[in-house]
DNA sequence: CTGTTAGCGCTTTCAG
DNA sequence: CTGAAAGCGCTAACAG
């Protein structure tokens, strides 16, 4: 591994003046500074982080929690993960996996924080640098998120404009604001506009769907549609639809909520609300190291900074 | 941020009994180590991990590559990603996500690989650190993977002894080490057990294997069983039987594989053979760990070690 | 068992 | 524009 030092011997200058050529190459003569970094390609040198962290007090590494409580399997995650080590890639930061266990294992720069819980309020507290949440959160924390509220109001009102008479929410049974936001974007809106409808809330699994719809199918009459907080709710919804004899989309409209993956793989593909988690997780990181570079900020103005990405229905199959 | 010298000042000794307290516990009388342990809880000390990183030649970070083109919405990889994690972790090693664009930001003290394409091959023969694959691979790198061959055939003798008399071989349309060891597995099976069956390969999308299944209805007589190489793919042949009328599992047998997490979402629970992926993840990790500790092993011995998990039928309501 | 010395690779002063 | 000195926090190697 070259080092500053075998640069500046063979370019004959103090490895201050190599040092310079990289970080602030203003400061060095152009023919020099180019037969610098002719050189460091020859040599095939690179920085050593680990010396530049201890002198700088920044390791350009920004950590993002993955929890096991947290149904990894949702693509969900997998695309804000690509989402955030793209932006930082770009600026020449790397992203680590925390869990509970080793969120302290090495230092970091700030970190994205998604899937905490109540229980875990006092190590995030604890944290001493700059923090963004993935997702609406009550502690005052900065986030990212898609507007929940409106986005289920949407998804509503593209039901009812379609004709659907009857309107169904298919909610997950857990009190997180997301969750809350969605059912009172529906709650109001049928309110409002005086239409016949219901909510119930299932565990976060196709089969509760399936298995809820079927025993309650008296209840359904045709011309109803089944707005759901999930993709996965909204497939076992499909499949006890048609295991019923109901036609999709005339007689019965499903749509869905993330489209990331599961809304392709419906027997008829869904219309679905789509939040683009790619972009979620880049802004999520752009947000972070602005942060970063501007402690005042984050100290200054107490109030909590707020991301919203517009989620898009997307239409297909699954409604007429 | 309390350092080491901070802990020596407050205990009245050097700052190199506090390190040998954390490094070399036996070196240092047990009353003095347990009031040197006791301030540094105090002083919430923590070694600075850049500093160690410098003067011991070793990060503690382990590179794991996640690419954009490696379809990432498949569960797979995040239960993988978990696997790893949490096996690094309860060894103190941090897990880094390294793209195509950033395999060289920061330093690392090994890698885990996996989809990587032949174009790809310069840059990771250059690689100065210990390489784990995941999956088997052709260029000598060790790695971890299930046994495809043999799991295919354990699918293809359960669904021949359940009486299924044809037998369908859906893949995937990629010419990489699994598939072919899958299409093997199968042929052998059949060619020798003289059973008749047929091979066709599609993309990995549910709809594929729906619009072919469909097309080719009729040349799928009752009591034809498919073997698939994916989940996404054995969703979309049962959706396809269904629509067509046919009966799962009593005349139509479907096998998937992976069983992460689409097998739930079928409307008939699939029968799978499922890859446990967290514990390939944790033997991938530790496979590492292992080269990174004894690199002399590394040198030594050229030849490729292989750690092979077996994968394990899961059966459910698709097979009879 | 404990302390002293030296140095990992880099950057921030402060002098030229 | 360039260089010399000092030090970030830690540990290996040698003394005591």
């Amino acid at each position: 591994m070259a080092t500053l030092n075998d640069v500046a011997k063979r370019t004959n200058v103090s490895k201050m003046t190599v040092s310079r050529a990289i970080n602030h190459p203003d400061q060095v003569r152009p023919e020099l500074r180019d037969a610098i970094l002719q050189v460091m390609t020859e040599l095939n040198y690179h920085p050593n982080a680990a010396a530049r962290a201890l002198v700088g007090r920044r390791t350009r590494v920004i950590k993002l929690t993955i929890f096991e409580d947290m149904d990894i399997t949702e693509p969900y995650y997998m695309m804000l993960l690509a989402g955030i080590a793209n932006e930082l890639n770009q600026h020449q930061y790397a992203l680590q996996i925390a869990t509970r266990n080793s969120y302290e294992v090495g230092e970091c720069d700030g970190y994205i924080l998604t899937g905490i819980r109540d229980s875990d309020a006092g190590w995030v507290a604890r944290l001493d640098q700059p923090v963004v949440f993935f997702g609406r959160n009550r502690q005052g924390y900065d986030y990212v998120d898609t507007d929940n509220f409106q986005a289920i109001q949407t998804s509503t009102a593209y039901a009812a404009q379609a004709g659907y008479t009857y309107l169904v929410f298919v909610g997950i049974a857990v009190a997180e604001p997301f969750e809350l936001d969605r059912e009172q974007g529906f709650q109001e809106y049928v309110t409002s506009h005086q239409i016949s409808a219901q909510i119930i809330r299932l565990t976060n699994h196709s089969h509760s769907a399936t298995a809820y719809i079927k025993k309650h199918w008296a209840e359904f009459p045709p011309n109803t549609a089944f707005i759901c907080a999930s993709d996965r709710l909204a497939i076992g919804v499909e499949t006890a639809i048609i295991d019923q004899g109901g036609q999709v989309p005339s007689d019965y409209g499903v749509i869905g909520f993330d489209g990331v993956f599961l809304n392709q793989i419906a027997a008829k593909r869904l219309t679905t609300m789509k939040q683009p988690l790619e972009e979620m997780g880049r802004a999520a990181a752009r947000l972070l190291l602005t942060k970063i570079a501007h402690p005042e900020m984050s100290q200054a103005s107490h109030n909590q900074e707020k991301i919203i990405i517009n989620s898009r229905l997307s239409v297909a199959e699954s409604t007429r």
